[in-house]
DNA sequence: TGAAATGTTGGGGCG
DNA sequence: ACGCCCCAACATTTC
């Protein structure tokens, strides 16, 4: 593309400044670069950011902004219309292009296209590119020619485009910026922060940001990957990487840690094997991707359509005792705890709660999606949506209906001397209630349920 | 990336 | 020595 003398980079989830290829492009293509940030969350669609999330987002533009003013730029902050609010801040500066970094859900996908052909229209040019994904959704199908439903053959059909990603892109140095003038809103103004102040927890436990994003890639290299086959099922370990609402915010991106990793394996080849199955984890999030991009109402509606007749029993009292971890099983109240303390749950203990909730409690799986969605500094539609389907067994690849999974045995598996229990759990031997329901007969209650909807297919 | 029930095997105690 | 039983350990099937 030609050269322009003004160039707006939209930010949205992908606030970084290393590897963001709508950046690079804007100041390898224009004079001067304008940083935009646009607050428009009923452009979302039916999922507008969660309250943990919002708070994520709310230091993580702080700290984009942080990082602009040190290479010499100011992050523009407006609110939506997004695309009143884009060809305000051109016609205040003179752009004439907008680059962006695409997003994939999609209730965003359909405004980004509306958004760009409304900008061409206004005769700004738009160019957008690929910040946060391997391979994008529509970047791999099956022999058939159409979107993959299990993960195995997804993920083997991207080895070779895993092995020629081009290397992560270097932060610019220095941006060449413009004033815009006044009408700015302050980060502080956009009501993203809690007004009850119970964000504590989540403050103590994270440092959103792309440089908190670098640290914990790098302790996770050092200290954790080389382990990582084992103690990725370890909830009492900080042996997680822990990158999830990193990489949802775009404060790093895939090739980053594909980077890193790679790096890694050169001073301890014999961690290869555990950097496989951490770089598989990030295939689950590509595949989480693709699957919501090629059923888009699978946000809301089960993959299996048998799961429409399935015998859920909602329950008010059973949803909120699952919510506030009094169930009565501690491995489950200890995640639901640590969940509301620090906006974040090991993935093992996830799949535990989610399971005990569908499948003993009987509660339709987008009741856990949405407590998931709000509470979770790491909520992402698509990898939340996979997740919920694939415990309840009604989505693509998904566990098979029978599989329930035991928090007893569980516990005693995965978290042997208790340590993570009682980390969330200090007062489980007191006032600890007994469980909401016994779990054999719940189980096959629950069989009992799926069996009724496998016959009608 | 499940749990429980059921089936099989083989070692050892014992009459 | 031999057969019998018990049962742990493992394998397979079922949900």
């Amino acid at each position: 593309m030609s050269e322009a003398a003004t160039a707006i980079v939209w930010f949205r989830r992908d606030l970084r400044l290393a590897d963001n290829p709508a950046l690079s492009a804007a100041i390898g293509h224009a004079q001067c670069v304008i940083p935009l940030y646009v607050h428009a969350p009923d452009e979302e669609g039916d999922w507008p950011p969660g309250a943990a999330s919002r708070w994520w987002l709310h230091r993580s533009l702080g700290s984009l902004a942080a990082s602009l003013r040190t290479r010499g730029a100011t992050l523009h902050v407006r609110r939506g219309p997004t695309s009143s609010a884009i060809i305000g801040v051109a016609r205040a500066t003179g752009a004439t292009r907008v680059y962006w970094n695409r997003l994939y859900e999609p209730a965003i996908a359909a405004r980004d296209a509306r958004l760009a052909a409304e900008l061409r229209e206004a005769g700004l040019e738009v160019e957008c590119f690929n910040a946060a994904l391997f391979v994008e959704p529509w970047g791999t199908c099956t022999a058939q020619g159409g979107p993959y439903r299990v993960f195995t053959p997804f993920w083997r059909s991207c080895a070779g485009l895993l092995d020629s990603q081009p290397g992560p892109l270097p932060a610019p140095a220095r941006i060449h910026s413009a004033d815009v003038g006044n009408s700015a809103v302050r980060i502080d103004d956009l009501g993203l922060q809690p007004a009850i102040r119970w964000d504590s927890g989540l403050a103590n436990a994270w440092t959103p940001g792309e440089e908190g994003a670098h640290e914990r890639l790098q302790r996770f290299c050092e200290s954790a990957l080389h382990a990582y086959d084992t103690g990725r099922n370890r909830p009492d370990l900080p042996d997680t990487s822990r990158l999830s609402p990193y990489l949802h915010f775009g404060e790093i991106g895939p090739r980053q840690c594909l980077a890193a990793v790679r790096n890694a394996l050169l001073d301890r080849p014999s961690a290869k094997a555990a950097a496989d199955t951490f770089i598989r984890e990030l295939g689950w999030r590509e595949f989480a991707h693709h699957l919501l991009h090629h059923f888009p109402h699978t946000a809301t509606e089960p993959l299996d359509t048998r799961f429409g007749a399935f015998p859920w029993e909602p329950s008010p009292d059973w949803l909120e005792a699952w919510r506030r971890g009094r169930t009565g099983y501690p491995i489950v109240d200890a995640g639901m705890r640590e969940l509301w303390a620090t906006g974040w749950m090991h993935n093992r203990v996830r799949m535990i709660v989610a399971s005990l909730l569908t499948k003993n409690l009987r509660q339709p799986w987008l009741e856990g999606a949405r407590w998931f969605w709000d509470t979770l500094v790491d909520a992402d539609l698509a990898s939340n949506t996979l997740g919920w389907q694939w415990t309840a067994g009604c989505g693509a690849d998904a566990a098979p209906y029978f599989r329930i999974f035991n928090p007893t045995l569980q516990a005693a598996r995965h978290d042997p001397d208790g340590a993570y229990v009682r980390r969330w759990l200090p007062d489980a031997l007191r006032d600890y209630p007994s469980p909401i329901v016994d779990f054999r007969e719940s189980r096959a209650a629950a069989l009992a349920g799926y069996a009724r909807i496998k016959a009608r297919s």
